[in-house]
DNA sequence: CGGCATGGTTTGTGATCACATCCATTCTAT
DNA sequence: ATAGAATGGATGTGATCACAAACCATGCCG
């Protein structure tokens, strides 16, 4: 493709050129991204073969992208290597919940000092939209508008370890929130969020780690009772 | 190697057989304990073909075992797609040091109802063998020994995402322990463990949860003076 | 009519190859 | 002599192939 790299001075040896992601980040990213929106449902099998010819690709990256959410717990793994989206139990759901629960409450403490007027403000405009999500029944919008309301709060907190960890827990939640999500159709208004940015604009953080903590809770302990 | 399928009618369709359990899912085991352990110093260098040959393999389970462990970040991938042992910075040290300092000790909490006599028993003989490793300098055996002391007790909370997920962070942890614990000389006896097994005794917890997290914090305090 | 063997088909695994890029050494020109 | 370019080796990426195991469904026999 280079055509003749002699003639050229190396126009751009490390620019922003567009540069190829590598097929199977692509890959990971547009997989991870449906998993995490639960766009697919809990016990969906999914195969290597078909992976790649649904983006046009050989075995070869599909193998590399499906390991990696293997590895982040966001696909399951069977036995006979077969891969499927997991199918949380009770337990694990409860598991996951805690340590939501442990670590979202932390984050956004942290991210407190750092939170200035213009974060709460775009905070309030992710809420209309997630009013506007619940409103029109859209059960992955949902989930969507939620998630990025929290990320861009934890963002504040510049501790990426600590926000990476909390989504591969997100995204092992994935598929059965949708699947609860999906289920409850009740308008469930963000009740906890106005909290959280009451508490934020108060700049108080114990009320911030209360509401943050109940924001989770009361989300996930739908799933629980299946 | 199996000789003639056809003349056995299947002897063991789903037996405990021993099974081969993959060459890719061998060589991520060995690859990560070496890392875990802090066999690996920090910013080691490695190669897919480096792997391959020294496991007598081809690229293929290289590629699958090194993708995973960079996706639970025991490994880092450079733009260019090399690998390397993290060489962590501080904040990024701080951040794991907190994630183990909310886990920990909600998992030893979790764990104490469960703890019977037996179980506080052989942590106190895993004692023991931390204070001979810490006498003898041997720092991967110090190493092995104290996350056994302390997978040993969390076992017991039946909790095996939160497991997971601290174990993910003590992978992160590994190349920088062994650099923490090869410098300091310091016979460090284990002075939080016998803390926790005092709490876990009294069935304490407040007290469980402290010495928890105080081993924790005190362990990893050293490494971000550097 | 029902349970089980048996066939074909699908799927994951590992090896090998072609290719683009990166890295380092070396060579050349000023 | 030194700075920059060229060249060769090394490395990651993706495609393709051969093979064994697993899965599924049909059909056979009791």
């Amino acid at each position: 493709m280079t055509v003749t790299r002699s003639s050229l001075p190396t126009p751009d040896p490390n620019l922003p050129r567009p540069n190829d992601p590598a097929a199977h980040e692509r890959l990971y990213r547009s997989l991870r991204s449906r998993i995490m929106l639960g766009e697919l449902p809990p016990g969906k099998a999914l195969t290597l073969r078909g992976i790649a010819r649904e983006y046009h690709l050989s075995m070869t990256p599909a193998r590399e992208a499906v390991r990696r959410l293997v590895a982040e717990g966001a696909l399951t793994l069977s036995a006979s290597g077969r891969v499927t989206t997991p199918a949380l139990s009770d337990e694990r759901i409860e598991e996951l919940a805690a340590l939501r629960a442990l670590i979202e409450p932390e984050l956004a403490a942290r991210a407190l000092p750092r939170a200035h007027f213009a974060l709460i403000d775009r905070l309030a405009q992710m809420n209309a939209r997630i009013a506007d999500a619940v409103e029109r029944h859209d059960a992955v919008g949902y989930i969507r508008c939620n998630l990025d309301f929290h990320r861009m709060l934890y963002l504040r907190a510049q501790a990426p370890a600590m926000l990476a960890m909390l989504e591969t827990i997100w995204l092992q939640l994935g598929p059965t929130m949708r699947a609860l999500y999906g289920r409850v159709k009740r308008n469930e208004p963000p009740r906890h969020h106005r909290m959280i940015l009451a508490a934020l604009r108060a700049g108080d953080e114990p009320a911030l780690r209360l509401a943050v903590r109940a924001d989770v809770t009361h989300g996930l302990r739908h799933l629980t009772s299946t």
